[in-house]
DNA sequence: GCATTTGTGCGAACAGAATCGCATAGATTT
DNA sequence: AAATCTATGCGATTCTGTTCGCACAAATGC
């Protein structure tokens, strides 16, 4: 039998018995790991931050990390879900419903941005993780994905019940298009090929395009 | 002084001076190669074709392959140009210029989509290579990408020509937003997360939305 | 003809992620 | 207390992309 199942470290490195030594041993370890891991891939880089460093830096020998992860990449997807909720709350917390959906959307993606924008290395190596072999974890990415498009989802859906939007659109189609858009312009810019206003400028255009629609519209200015 | 730089080999293989032995020789092992890679990628898949095994198939050890290429990832950067090359020939074929422009980009989307369906693989591939650390794989990546998303707003400028779009909308962009649209949802279908049918019913919707445009629009049905 | 340069090939070696078998300490059962 | 089970840890090993130093053969210059 499979002693145990390194399925997911949980965030806060909480525990389920107190009582059991071992547990709680684990899950400081898990605790160190996870410390070791973001520390180095600030420092480094995802891929410079070796896991025997981490593992170096976490007091123990690289294979015991496997005892609690099941890969490299699951250290980042942590690391990720952690970036996701620190931008959600900064959002949450300068947003109000009653401001035109337009820009609300504009606004979560500035705080989305200005979060990435101290991680470059993290926004591209989520795209690489997207293609990672083990579908446990390209999925889980593509469901922290799914999370965002699922609240600009929500805010659009606000927008139309105030009327701002036109209520025979996708709602949910409208949010995956924004949020893709926004992917693309970051992959240029973490490739270097954008500054980062030119990132920014690019996901505004986005937006202002689906807001405005491609097809002959009768009202001109 | 570099003896040569493996910079680019050319998808014919080509060769400078057919004089040259020494050059001639080296074309031949670029396609053989290339034959290896490819035959061995749609067999087994990227990570799973080692390069000792392709340089096997091509008749050499694996360290030679690192004088015709910079890495293994370039192999798959060669695929990609010829597979894209391939759908956009499709595309001309059957594509006319007085077609509707939404129509024009829809079967545009079709042609791509049936080729990328028979390399489900390379298709998530390509995005990982978009994160590669040597930038001159992932600038190469986002060049191709660039290609097509000019032949999109190609197929846009000549609907605006037409009058079937609005003549203030930003072409590039709306060309980029429909491209980065159809790799969202290629993504979910080479994850498992989407039918291939479901995965061009999503691309359709992603066209349909941005033809028609977010904001409330004045001529209801 | 001889030295030099250049394009190509090879086997050994390296680094990094991941696996394996064994060890051990804490908990549980009898 | 003895036996067993379980969560954790570790060093050795495997697999893979990539680099290195050397060898060789074809071209070029003198």
């Amino acid at each position: 039998m499979q002693p145990r199942d390194p399925a997911r470290i949980s965030t806060t490195g909480a525990l389920h018995q107190p009582e059991d030594g071992r547990l709680l041993r684990g899950a400081r370890s898990r605790a160190r790991i996870r410390e070791a891991a973001r520390a180095l891939f600030q420092e480094r880089g995802f891929d410079a931050a070796t896991l025997r460093a981490i593992a170096a830096r976490a007091g123990m020998g690289a294979s015991s990390i496997y005892r609690h992860v099941r890969s490299k990449h699951e250290l980042l997807v942590l690391e990720l879900a952690d970036l996701q909720e620190e931008a959600w709350l900064d959002f949450r917390r300068q947003d109000a419903r009653t401001t035109p959906t337009r820009e609300r959307i504009q606004k979560f993606f500035q705080s989305q941005h200005e979060l990435l924008a101290r991680h470059p290395d993290l926004t591209v190596i989520a795209i690489r993780a997207t293609t990672y072999p083990d579908s446990r974890i390209s999925a889980r990415v593509l469901a922290l994905n799914d999370r965002t498009i699922g609240l600009l989802a929500e805010i659009l859906q606000g927008g139309r019940a105030l009327g701002d939007l036109d209520p025979r659109v996708d709602v949910l189609a409208a949010a995956r298009a924004l949020f893709h858009g926004a992917i693309g312009a970051r992959i240029s810019w973490a490739n270097g090929l954008l500054s980062e206003g030119a990132c920014r400028t690019e996901i505004e255009g986005t937006v202002e395009l689906l807001f405005r629609g491609l097809g002959r519209a009768p009202n001109s200015s």
